[in-house]
DNA sequence: GTCTATATTGCGATAGAC
DNA sequence: GTCTATCGCAATATAGAC
C-alpha cells in the first residue's frame, strides 16, 4: 500500500512538467521550476528522472494519453461527422488557456523542433496519431482528398490557437470552431 | 562615402540576427551565434546594440519590412482575389525552408509569448497588419465575415507550416496552398 | 529513498586596452 | 570605433550525508 492521498512523486512531476512546459514553455522552465509545481524538492528529481530531456518526454507522453482519451471517447460517437465536430469542441473547449498560453502540443512541437535531442521526433508522433484518425473520419465519409482534408483541419485548428495566443484573443478561436464545424456538415 | 563592398555592420548583425533566430529559435541563439554569422566579433555587438532583446526587436523589424514589401506589391494586382492569391503564393513559396524551420513570424511569436520581456506585442503588431490587409481584401469581395475569413486564411497557414515543420514534409504545405487558392475562388 | 550542498558549464554583459 | 578578456549569474547535474 502506498500513500493514499496525493499520486506519488514520479506522477507529480510528470504532471507537473506537462503543465508547466506548456505554460513556461521548455527553454525557459528550470527543473527548480517543476520541482517546486510538483511539491519535491529539486535535488529529488533525479532519482526519477535523470535528465531534464526524461522529464519533457513524460510530458509529451501525458498529452498523447489526454489526446489517445479524448479520441477514445469520440470513438462512440454514430457518424464521422459527428466525431470530427466532437473532436472539434474539445480541440477549442478551453479558448482563455489557449489565448494564454497556446496549444499544448503546437507550442511543444514548436520548440522542440529547435533542440537536437529527438524530442521532436516523440512530439511529431503524438500529433501524427491524431492526423490519421482525422483522415480515417474524411474517409469513412467517403472523401478521396481525407488526407488533404485531415491536414487542413488539423491546420486550422493548430493556426488559430497560434493567433488566439499571439493576440490574446479567446473569441478568435470560438468564431473558428464555429466555422469549421459548419464547413464538415458541408461536406458530407 | 561608406565601404562600398558590404552593408555595415549595424545591417549586418540585423540581418544575422532574423536568420539565425528562426533557424536556431530565440532562447537557443546566442550573441556569440548571431556575431560570428554576422562576420563580427562578439564584443562589438554591443556597440550597436546594447542588448539581446534589442537584437531580437531588429529581427522582428526585418520581418515586417519583408512582409510590407510583398504586401505593397500585391496591391498593384486588379482584384482582391488575386492579391489574396498572391499573398498564398507568397507564403508559400519556400516550402522547404518552411519544413526545415517554419514560419519566421509564426515561431518567433510562439517564443516570444513565453517571454517576459514586451517583445511579444512588437512581433503581434507585424502579424496584426498582415491580418488588417487580408481582412480589406475580403471586405472588397463584399463579404461581411471579411473579418472571420481573415483569421481563417492566416491560420490556414500558420498551421500548415506548423505541421510542415513538425513532419519535416514540404508537399503538405503545396498541397494546402492549392486547396487555398481554390477555397478564395470559390468565395466570389 | 530523501534532500543539501556544490561542482560545472555556458551565456549575457562589461571593462578597458588599442 | 574595434576588439579581448573576463566578470557574474543562472541552470543542469552530481556527490554524498542522512
Amino acid at each position: 500500500m502506498t500513500d493514499s492521498k496525493r499520486p506519488g512523486k514520479r506522477e507529480r512531476l510528470a504532471g507537473a512538467a506537462a503543465k508547466v512546459l506548456h505554460e513556461q514553455g521548455v527553454e525557459r522552465t528550470t527543473l527548480a521550476d517543476i520541482a517546486r509545481a510538483a511539491d519535491v524538492p529539486v535535488g529529488n528529481v533525479y532519482y526519477y528522472f535523470k535528465t531534464k530531456d526524461q522529464l519533457i518526454q513524460a510530458a509529451i507522453d501525458e498529452h498523447g494519453r489526454e489526446l489517445d482519451t479524448l479520441i477514445a471517447g469520440l470513438d462512440r460517437l454514430e457518424t464521422p461527422q459527428e466525431r470530427l465536430k466532437g473532436l472539434v469542441r474539445g480541440w477549442m473547449s478551453r479558448p482563455e488557456m489557449t489565448a494564454r498560453y497556446g496549444c499544448p502540443t503546437g507550442t511543444l512541437a514548436s520548440e522542440l523542433d529547435k533542440r537536437d535531442d529527438g524530442l521532436d521526433k516523440a512530439i511529431a508522433a503524438v500529433m501524427r496519431r491524431v492526423l490519421d484518425w482525422v483522415e480515417t473520419q474524411f474517409a469513412a465519409m467517403g472523401r478521396e482528398d481525407a488526407r488533404e482534408l485531415a491536414v487542413a483541419l488539423f491546420a486550422a485548428y493548430q493556426g488559430v490557437s497560434l493567433l488566439t495566443n499571439t493576440f490574446r484573443e479567446p473569441e478568435l478561436m470560438t468564431a473558428e470552431g464555429r466555422r469549421l464545424e459548419r464547413w464538415i456538415d458541408s461536406l458530407a
